[in-house]
DNA sequence: CGGGACTTTGATCCTTATCAACTTATGTGG
DNA sequence: CCACATAAGTTGATAAGGATCAAAGTCCCG
């Protein structure tokens, strides 16, 4: 810890988990003395919803702590999941006037909550801040054309196997995960069989037949609901190439 | 036309067609004049490829005129088209080391091109050029993740149903396609049918059969391969409603 | 007018959705 | 601490939507 408590209250920013990669990372004091003063922190509990598709949008948030999901779901109520929102991850609709997704906590969350127009404002006064969010923005737009690769053309054994491994790497930037050697690796899933159904275009089903099959196949191993090892990363990799 | 010849053959951008919508139009006739010495005009027949997914990204580039697929496959050959690029949209990937997609010329097409180490340099001089450049990601960001609700969760009919409808829309906006009244528009597609199954994740036969079923129900008239007329816009609408 | 590419149509198969029952965790109060 | 209630997940049987394979039809261009 390199910011003692006293100035941690003062400036809240200086003592964020995810000040380093979030967008604020170019900042510099000045800038993010001001910023702090624009944004607050909030604890969203699993399963609240922070944002709401197709609401004027009127919030955007930083993760600092948790997992979110985007989503949406079609007029007769089958919902897809659009995105994960990780720590240091921007979320919401900047520089548009309505929200396309809703936003809803997975895990307990933490989020750096700023109003639309006070960051829309902030952000074209410091083109560093609008060049990082251009980033990631970017970096955004690729990983979800991969995605559409899965939805459109992969069928469920390639979807679940793609899932896996994606996640896995995901957790283990954040260092969420552990790593057990280099051709394994076990990690706690943030998201119920549904939510993987959703995030894969499946139903719970095909997923959980789909896992069935992985771990009697000696590829991944399932400790509990939410826990996975993957024991024959090889192998799993062969599934998708 | 508000640019005379000659200067148009001096500084082309003065003459472009899209000099108002494309991300540069906020620049003012300096900034225009340097990017004008970086980016040179290029033509693309049908069936030419602009980008190769996984090389080194050395280009990004403004469509003039055109339509252009960007694309990937799966290990065993199967495409996914992840998006398609009208006039005034950007393509490329700055700010990165590989290009994350194909991209294909699908009609004759002018593109504007630039180095990308050129692009990226006058993008971080220019913070006006940068804005645009981050509001065009987003909006294609929001698209992506429309259409990945259909490849997740919409059935054959829902995914041409949808795609006829954005077509038809996105034609319109760029003056290519003709209005018809309010309840009806003719349009003639830019992708064959091996290419509009590419787009909605399924089969040729798939779309022919759902076509020819839109066809049979009154809803829509095939008068050419590629002329769609929307005859009952409302009940086209519903199918996905 | 003829050849080739593109498209449509038909028959069949296969993957995944759907419906239903059962099992395993999770948690609560007696 | 255990019995019970509830939610989450698994497994099985069946059905349906779309893929695949095959053939015929249509358009386009030289």
């Amino acid at each position: 810890m390199d910011a003692p408590a006293p100035i941690a209250a003062a400036n809240p920013c200086s003592a964020c988990a995810i000040r380093n990669r979030a967008i604020c990372a170019d900042l510099d004091e000045n800038e993010i003395a001001i910023l702090n003063t624009l944004g607050r922190q909030r604890l969203l509990q699993p399963g609240e919803q922070l944002l709401w598709e197709g609401e004027e949008a009127v919030l955007v948030a930083n993760v600092i702590a948790g997992v979110l999901k985007l989503f949406t779901q079609t007029s007769d109520g089958k919902e897809q999941i659009l995105g994960l929102a990780y720590p240091s991850d921007f979320i919401g609709r900047p520089f548009g006037e309505t929200t396309p997704y809703g936003v809803e906590a997975l895990s307990e969350a933490h989020v750096c909550v700023f109003r639309r127009s006070d960051f829309d404002r902030f952000a074209r006064e410091h083109p560093r801040l609008e060049h990082k969010l251009l980033e990631r923005t970017l970096a955004e737009l690729d990983r979800t054309r991969r995605w559409m690769l899965m939805l459109g053309r992969m069928n469920a054994e390639q979807r679940v196997a793609n899932f896996l491994l994606e996640t896995a790497d995901r957790l283990a930037r954040d260092g969420c995960g552990t790593a057990v050697g280099v051709q394994s690796a076990a990690f706690t899933l943030p998201l119920s069989r549904q939510q993987v159904a959703d995030v894969l275009g499946l139903t719970i089903e095909t997923v959980s037949r789909q896992l069935t099959r992985l771990k009697a196949g000696g590829i991944i191993a399932l400790p509990a609901r939410r826990e996975v090892i993957i024991s024959d990363r090889a192998r799993l990799e062969n599934l998708i190439a």
